[in-house]
RNA sequence: GUCUGGAUAGUUCAGCAGGUAGAACGCACGGCUGUUAACCGUGAAGUCGGAGGUUCGAGUCCUUCUCCAGACG
């Protein structure tokens, strides 16, 4: 299911078989967390050569239910994207939001609905038969994500607790097409990290991700924490690196060899005014570009950088008008999918350290 | 010409038992990373139309002037 086809220095370059194709790595997933990526359809994101994102299962399951998603024959006819689909668990979400009024447990965890009031409890093996329902191409652990600067207390405990969910989802996925993907954590310990790296390699997952990163973390405690986990996990299986991210980290993490990444970075900085260029961020935002009539970034192919000015983008931003965010969101999300196109064929032709420079700017 | 209302941050306005001013937007600068978020945070910016007066103290009360809006002539 991952076959490694070229390798520079740590960075690899390959191909990703899911049930519904194969799927060069390494690769970045817009997040579709209820199924809809923010402001762009299903066209828009094959476009700009998108071929994986990342939904939701925990609040598709809330809303629409799967019942819905059933009826549909699964979460590609539901959304008509074709392509691959990861599904997050929920854990995130849970533990992030504190309107969710999370209370972990070694069972999993009890919650709250927010949108009717009605309980719910997720438990590894029911994160397993919703990811199921829901058919998505990779499934993705149930986990527990201790927040940064969390004790070390809390962080073993969370670790331990996913390690615990771990082995359980092993045990509950049944969806032979469906491939699944385990979790490491530690925080940023990097004994706890190694071990976790260890532990969740040893099981027979399809993919390993690396989660509880890109939490409020410098830089630097981030690569020393992907390089001892990379360390500590088979070559062989393809690397998910959790949230992130910035190209910066993306271009770092794939040097060190990781080749999945999914993030909410490009689009909600797109909404918020901050772009992608190929001279750093750019914030549309700001009032010199209210009068100017250059392209958000004139070394950029999209078809909004060659169609709008920066003043028309400024006014849409400043005015609040929804083709603004989606204008952002489109130049953004183009941006990084081309980045990720340079980065496969950078390591292809042994050509990492020209585009690292190439991308000096951030 | 008379009457009425108004003149407070770049803009639109709030403030009024008289105790040396606030909001929104704009501006500047940060932030955003497994998204229930077209968001969050910080900051700069006003001799409260001018001149007098009453008062310990006036954006707030009185007089007068200027300008704006409306009504009546």
């Amino acid at each position: 299911m991952f076959k490694i086809t070229h390798k520079s220095n740590k960075s690899r370059a390959g191909i990703l078989r899911t049930r519904t194709g194969e799927y060069e790595t390494p690769f970045f997933m817009p997040v579709a967390t209820k199924a809809a990526a923010k402001y762009l359809d299903v066209n828009e994101l094959g476009e700009i050569n998108t071929s994986a994102i990342i939904s939701n299962a925990f609040l598709l399951y809330l809303k629409p239910g799967l019942d819905v998603i059933k009826k549909h024959k699964g979460i590609h006819n539901f959304m008509n994207w074709k392509k691959c689909i990861f599904t997050d668990s929920g854990g995130f979400q849970v533990l992030s939001l504190n309107n969710f009024k999370d209370k972990f447990s070694d069972n999993g965890l009890k919650f709250k609905s927010p949108f009717d009031g009605s309980l719910h409890e997720l438990t590894p093996k029911k994160v397993m038969e919703i990811e199921e329902a829901i058919g998505s191409d990779v499934a993705m652990c149930l986990d527990q994500m201790p927040l940064y600067n969390s004790s070390r207390e809390q962080v073993e405990q969370a670790t331990r607790r996913t390690h615990l969910f771990a082995e359980q989802c092993v045990k509950y996925h049944k969806d032979s097409k469906q491939l699944l993907f385990g979790i490491a954590q530690g925080g940023t310990f990097p004994d706890l990290r190694a071990e976790s790296s260890k532990f969740i390699s040893s099981l027979p997952f399809d993919g390993i991700a690396l989660g509880g990163l890109a939490v409020g973390e410098p830089l630097e405690k981030m690569k020393e924490m992907i390089k001892i986990s990379i360390e500590n996990m088979p070559e062989e299986k393809p690397k998910y690196l959790m949230g992130v991210g910035s190209p910066k980290e993306i271009i770092e993490a794939v040097e060190q060899g990781v080749d999945i990444f999914d993030s909410v970075w490009p689009t909600r900085n797109a909404r918020h005014g901050s772009l992608l260029t190929s001279e750093g961020e750019l914030d549309i935002g700001k009032s010199i570009h209210k009068t100017s009539l250059l392209p958000v970034d004139k070394n950029c192919n999209c078809k909004v950088c060659k169609n709008y000015t920066r003043a028309y983008l400024h006014h849409l931003h400043k005015a609040n008008e929804p083709l603004g965010n989606k204008l952002l969101t489109y130049h953004n999300l183009f941006f990084m999918q081309t980045l990720m196109q340079k980065l496969r064929k950078a390591i292809k032709d042994s050509k990492f350290e020209e585009l690292k420079q190439e991308y000096g700017g951030f």
